[in-house]
DNA sequence: GTTGGTTCGTACGAAATCGTACAATCACTC
DNA sequence: GAGTGATTGTACGATTTCGTACGAACCAAC
């Protein structure tokens, strides 16, 4: 299987298939952002003040125990956008997100995005649907992490990344997957010497290349494309 | 600490907080239903029919993998609702819900619900920040999948549905609960012999009784309260 | 080229959980 | 009150992951 969740490029994919009243009605509001890696979209429990729209780069969205535990519980490239709980009418959450691999991207005040979609039904049912799927992404997370061995959560990791960039190349380090993936370091480094092994990924200092996509797929059978297939349903 | 997300006796707290107009709007399009255990309010990749709000009685959401695994990703009692696709406009889900215990609710069709939704956009966006602490509970779930050790996620888990019961006392298998936490029959019962022997809960056969909630608690500490927290400021 | 910080490879025993099995106990029916 | 099925208690080795540690490899700056 090829790449999911892919759509023209130079685009974000949410907004590219709004219609084309929303789409005029919300383009006014967009202006175009560096999103440089690290750079926090969504502060836990602080209202959210920009919703950002990748076009390149991967945004995570990351879940904080009481003791700063913290584990990814969602990613999002030009598929999708950050700050739903604008959309749920909520206003803030206790997570936090950020971008893991940069990008660019379009921003709009959370405040503009509330007034225009409170002008349009249509847009706001858009929106609301990419929640859903994202509620999805969030169930099938919490489904890999309770069942699935290290190997098959990496590898239904590095696709989901995969997914949402140009390419087949990422710059990770085994450090950085540990946290999102709530495992040690070491753990990485030994998945994905297995993956490299099977021919499936390279990794070399701080890059990930994925070589066999099929391949990874086959891994992570059980724990990925369920919530792809919901948004080829919904948004398409 | 008390129960949390308690509400006044006899209603579902979702309804209960509705204003005046839109209680008077959605009230005639409610019926009383009987939810006994087992039944299964949503099935996976089905369209909602019927969106249930429950007076008594714990329902729980489960994803389901490629292979069938099975992980509970949430649960609802009469602080919430079933069927919350449809609220985010997206009609069915791949998980499903039943009844873990019975009880007795109110039902609405999906068809309607979404008709009052749409001629009130404040009701709508009631049923909206519900959703939003849904996922912020799938978050917390995954979150304690990945985390946290079997006998605090147990806790965790003991502490959510006693939060949506009367009194002290849930008839709850082993087994049951053990498919819902995605581990071992074997490994529950240890579990609850650690807990019973804390003095936290007594166990006997079929049946669980909450005996110190406060120490339930302090065991679930880094996994209970966030979406709770996050019920409270927007439902309350 | 040396230095220093990051990243990665690898090792170790400890802990948690698994998969499975089987016997004991309970609740109910006949 | 004997039988039956569901539930629970307990055991076993196997597997996975943990926590930690330390050295090697890499990269960039001086």
């Amino acid at each position: 299987m090829p790449k999911r969740l892919s759509c023209p490029k130079g685009q974000n994919n949410l907004l590219a298939t709004l219609n084309e009243s929303d789409s005029k009605l919300i383009l006014p509001h967009l202006r175009q952002v560096e999103l440089e890696r690290g750079r926090v979209l969504e502060d836990p429990d602080r209202p959210v003040e920009m919703v950002y729209f990748p076009i390149t780069g991967v945004g995570s969205m990351v879940a904080i125990g009481r003791d700063g535990r913290r584990i990814e519980i969602g990613l999002f490239g030009r598929e999708g956008m950050s700050g739903t709980s604008v959309v749920s009418e909520s206003d803030q959450t206790p997570m936090e997100s950020f971008m893991q691999v940069g990008g660019h991207g379009l921003a709009i005040r959370a405040e503009m995005l509330r007034d225009v979609m409170e002008s349009s039904p249509s847009m706001h049912r858009h929106f609301l649907r990419f929640l859903h799927v994202l509620l999805t992404q969030t169930s099938h997370t919490a489904l890999a992490n309770g069942h699935a061995k290290l190997e098959e959560r990496l590898s239904r990791w590095l696709l989901m990344c995969h997914d949402r960039i140009d390419g087949d190349e990422m710059e990770l380090t085994h450090e950085f997957m540990s946290v999102m993936l709530g495992v040690r370091r070491a753990g990485v480094t030994v998945g994905t010497h297995i993956l490299e092994g099977k021919g499936l990924i390279r990794a070399t200092r701080g890059r990930i290349i994925i070589l066999d996509r099929e391949g990874l797929e086959a891994q992570a059978m059980q724990s990925y494309g369920i919530p792809e297939d919901e948004y080829d349903r919904l948004i398409g």
